[in-house]
RNA sequence: UCCAAGGUAGCUCAAUGGUGGAGCACUCGGCUGUUAACCGAUAGGCUGUGGGUUCGAGCCCCACCCUUGGAG
């Protein structure tokens, strides 16, 4: 069988488990590891698609169940695919509504069949099948679809855990068996059990053997410890198979993705970036910086000295507190901006220093000057 | 000058004569496959001033000061 989406492995770290690749879409190539920005709603919050574009993303993530809402997945197929739709001419990957399943708690129901959820917009019931999800996806045209699956909440007991992730192979095989068009799009399996390594090995071989071009380790980063969440981590990876890519879902502060990359992660994407950026958060090279604070109202540096993205390049501390004070939405498109531009841009140090075997050195360096997250 | 309504947190306003609160602003914190331009916490007071009634007054009475509206 012929895979829209393929990986290639180009080099592995002589100490710990990070690795170079290339995964090659039907969008373009991604150099990997690789952090991918969030649009949910077919849009990079705050961002233009031509900025994103700009600061070297190359893959962008969109979710089938707030588009099935809204607008309507029928909608977006009318209009030429999400890509023409959102004016995004390279790769995207759709997330399948699992998490949604997750964070939206009380407003849905899980049987075998799927899942009913009521809408978080107007209360309409509507049911998300494996099959439906694929149907959405198709629908939109992402190079990347994700299976449908449960992620499971932290704490969550061993036999809920172990029933929720055979429930969730059971709904990939689904998935796969409803995907016809592999040629145009690729399916990625999650790999769930929660913080039980035999519960997440068993999970593994079980998605592993339906050999797809590409792995995700769901349900971390729930609230549990990162000491914890670090240790699971480090033993899924060795359940999945080296030539495809791995995917670690909903990570993206920079400790985590050094972290994540040392563990042997291709890829990451995480809401947190863009969303604290419209909080008035910064990722700087020195650590965090809170544009709230008073200490910037006559702060005439820009936020990281060391950046050179269009926020660092042309406004200050002040400025940009002033904008957040006084409510302006320039101050989410200038942070966004920023953050994004941070984060891609430290992977893309990542990836040239495992190119040239520092991967450790690059990220004590990181650390030193980072300080805590 | 007269009449009326008002003066309570930085602002806009609550508070049957019985422990003065809220929203916003301020200060700080959180956010990890987006229900999030969101959520939370701290701080902030001689209730215009001076008397009086009362066990007890932001509230009732008197005087004065100030604000707004109206009349002249």
């Amino acid at each position: 069988m012929k895979h829209a989406v393929t990986y290639e492995l180009k080099k592995t770290d002589s100490r710990t488990k990070a690795r170079r690749g290339t995964i090659h879409t039907p969008h373009g190539d991604i150099e990997t590891p690789v952090f991918m920005p969030v649009g949910t709603q077919a849009t990079v919050k705050a961002m233009r698609p031509e900025e994103v574009k700009e600061m070297g993303a190359n893959i962008i993530l969109s979710n089938t169940y707030h588009l099935y809402l809204r607008p309507g997945h029928e909608v977006i197929k009318e209009a030429g695919g999400l890509h023409k739709f959102m004016n995004w001419d390279r790769a995207i990957l759709t997330d399948s509504g699992g998490f949604q399943v997750f964070s939206l708690g009380k407003l849905r129901k899980i049987t075998e069949e799927g899942v009913k959820f009521q809408s978080h917009i107007d209360g309409s019931r509507h049911m998300l099948t494996p099959e439906k999800a694929v149907e959405i996806q198709n629908a939109l045209g992402s190079d990347i679809m994700m299976a449908f699956d449960e992620c499971a909440p932290y704490p969550a007991d061993r036999v809920y855990v172990k029933d929720s992730l055979e429930r969730t192979t059971r709904w990939l095989k689904r998935c796969k068996e409803a995907h016809k068009d592999t040629e145009r799009q690729s399916l990625f399996g999650i790999m769930q059990g929660g913080m039980y390594k035999d519960l997440r090995k068993q999970s593994a071989e079980e998605i592993v053997e339906l050999d797809l071009p590409g792995y995700a380790i769901g349900g971390l980063s729930v609230g549990e410890p990162k000491d914890l969440m670090l240790d699971i981590l480090d033993d899924c990876v060795d359940h999945l198979p080296a030539d495809k890519a791995r995917y670690l879902m909903g990570v993206g502060s920079p400790d985590y993705l050094f972290e994540g990359v040392e563990r042997g992660i291709d890829m990451f994407d995480c809401v947190l970036p863009t969303r604290i950026a419209r909080h008035g958060l910064a990722m700087t090279s020195h650590g965090r910086v809170n544009i709230k604070n008073a200490q910037y109202t006559k702060d005439w540096e820009p936020l990281d000295k060391e950046c050179d993205c269009y926020t660092c390049k042309n406004y200050s501390k002040a400025y940009l507190r002033h904008l957040f004070k006084a409510d302006e939405m320039l101050s989410a498109m200038l942070l966004s901006n920023h953050n994004l531009h941070f984060l891609i841009n430290m992977m893309s140090g990542i990836r040239t220093a495992i190119e040239e075997d520092r991967f450790l050195e690059f990220k004590n360096q990181f650390y030193g000057k980072y300080g805590k997250f």
